[in-house]
DNA sequence: CAAGTTACAAGTTTTGACATCTGTTACCAA
DNA sequence: TTGGTAACAGATGTCAAAACTTGTAACTTG
C-alpha cells in the first residue's frame, strides 16, 4: 500500500520536532515519528540514513531559524555598529531565553542533541561568529571600533560573552539580573579596564 | 567491639575521597566508606548527619584547597595588580586543568557534587570574587586600574571569563589554545574595544 | 558518656525476563 | 526507479521482584 500523501524530508522533520516536544529527547523514537506520519518506520529510513542523522537535521533546522533571525540584526546597516553589537549580543541571549520559556522540553531536547552531535553545534557557532565578525568589521570601517583583525576580535567577544551565549549556562539565564550582567560585560569590553596612560 | 584507632572527621573525608575516586559519585555509598575505614556505616553517621552533609564537606574541602592556592597569588603585593590579575585568571584555569589531568574520575565526581549542592558552589564563587575584588581594589589604589566599584568590576571580569572558570566549560579546557584565548579576553578587557574619542 | 555496635523500616537501585527500538534486507507497486 | 511494506537480528529499554542503601534506634563497652 503506497502512501497517499508523498512523504518528504520536511514533513518528517516537522513530525520529529512534534514528537520531540511531546516525548522528550530520550523517549522520542523513529517508530513514534513514523506512526505520527502514518507510515512504517522503514519509510523514514529511506529519507534519513540513521536516527542520529534525523536528529542532527532537526537540530540544524532549529539552530538555523535562530541564526536567520540574528542575521537580520547583524546586517542592519541603519544601526551604528556599536549599538548593533549590543543589540545582537542581547538578541542571542533573548532568543534562547524565549525558547526556554515557550517550550522547556523542546529546549532541553535540543540542548542534548546539540551537545551530542558537535558538528551541528560548531557549525552554528561558526555562523554566529560570521555575523559578529561582520558587525565588528563595520565598526572598524566607520572608525567606531578598534581592531586589527575583525574575525579574531569576534572570537574574543564571543568567548567573553560565553556566559550569555553558551547552552551550558542555560540554567543561569532564568536569573532576572542576567540582562544587566550582559550589559556590564558589554560595557567593560567596549571601554576597557586600564586607566588612561595620559589622563 | 570499639574502634582501635579513633575515627575522626578528617579520616572519614579522606576515605570518602578515595571511594569517590574509585567508584564515582553515583556508586559511592556510605557503607563503602565505612568498610574502607573498618567500621560500621552507623559510625560514620555519628560524625556526619547525612550522606549529603558528608558529600558537601568533602566537596568543600576540595574547593578550599584550590581557593587557598589562589589566595596566595591574589595577595602577593610584590606583583603589580595588572600582572597579578592576569596570573590569577590563568591560575584559576590551570588549577582546574591540573585536576582534570591528574584524576579525571575525581574531577568529574566533584563537578557533579558541586553542581548538586549549590550552596557549596556559590560559597566558592563568593570566595573567588573576594580575591578578585582585592586585586582590582589594589589596582584602583595604585592608579593602574579604572573602576568605580571594585566588587562590581570583579563580578564583571568573572562573568567575562566564565569560559575559563566555570565547570560547565571543563570539556573545552582540553583544547591546547585555551590559554591563548584567555589571554585575548584578558587583553580586550584591559584595553577595550572602543576607538579613542580623540586620536 | 563517648564511640562504637547490631538490627531494622523505608526508600532506592540492581537484576533478569520480556518488550520495544534500530537498522537491514528482501520484496511490492506505480 | 522512486517510495513504500513486512519481517528480522541484535541492541536497548521497561518493569516487577530481590538486594542494597540510608537513616534511626536501642544496645554494648571502656
Amino acid at each position: 500500500m503506497p502512501a497517499r500523501t508523498p512523504l518528504d524530508a520536511n514533513a518528517i522533520l516537522a513530525a520529529t520536532e512534534e514528537i520531540l516536544r511531546r516525548h522528550g529527547p530520550d523517549k522520542a523514537t523513529v517508530v513514534d515519528v513514523a506512526r505520527a506520519l502514518g507510515v512504517s518506520h522503514a519509510a523514514v529510513y529511506k529519507h534519513f540514513p540513521s536516527k542520529q542523522a534525523l536528529r542532527e537535521a532537526v537540530t540544524r533546522r532549529w539552530l538555523d531559524r535562530n541564526r536567520d533571525a540574528l542575521a537580520v540584526i547583524a546586517a542592519d546597516s541603519a544601526v551604528p555598529p556599536v549599538q548593533r553589537l549590543r543589540t545582537w549580543l542581547h538578541a542571542v541571549l533573548a532568543g534562547k531565553q524565549a525558547k526556554i520559556r515557550e517550550d522547556p522540553e523542546l529546549f532541553a531536547a535540543y540542548g542534548i542533541l546539540a551537545a551530542a552531535h558537535s558538528s551541528v553545534a560548531t557549525d552554528h557557532v561558526a555562523d554566529l561568529l560570521g555575523q559578529l565578525t561582520a558587525i565588528i568589521a563595520d565598526g572598524a570601517a566607520d572608525g567606531s571600533l578598534r581592531t586589527d583583525d575583525a574575525e579574531a576580535t569576534a572570537r574574543v567577544v564571543f568567548n567573553a560573552t560565553a556566559k550569555f551565549n553558551h547552552l551550558a549556562h542555560a540554567a543561569e539565564w532564568q536569573n532576572p539580573g542576567i540582562g544587566a550582567e550582559l550589559d556590564e560585560v558589554y560595557s567593560l569590553l567596549l571601554e576597557g579596564l586600564h586607566a588612561p596612560t595620559s589622563p
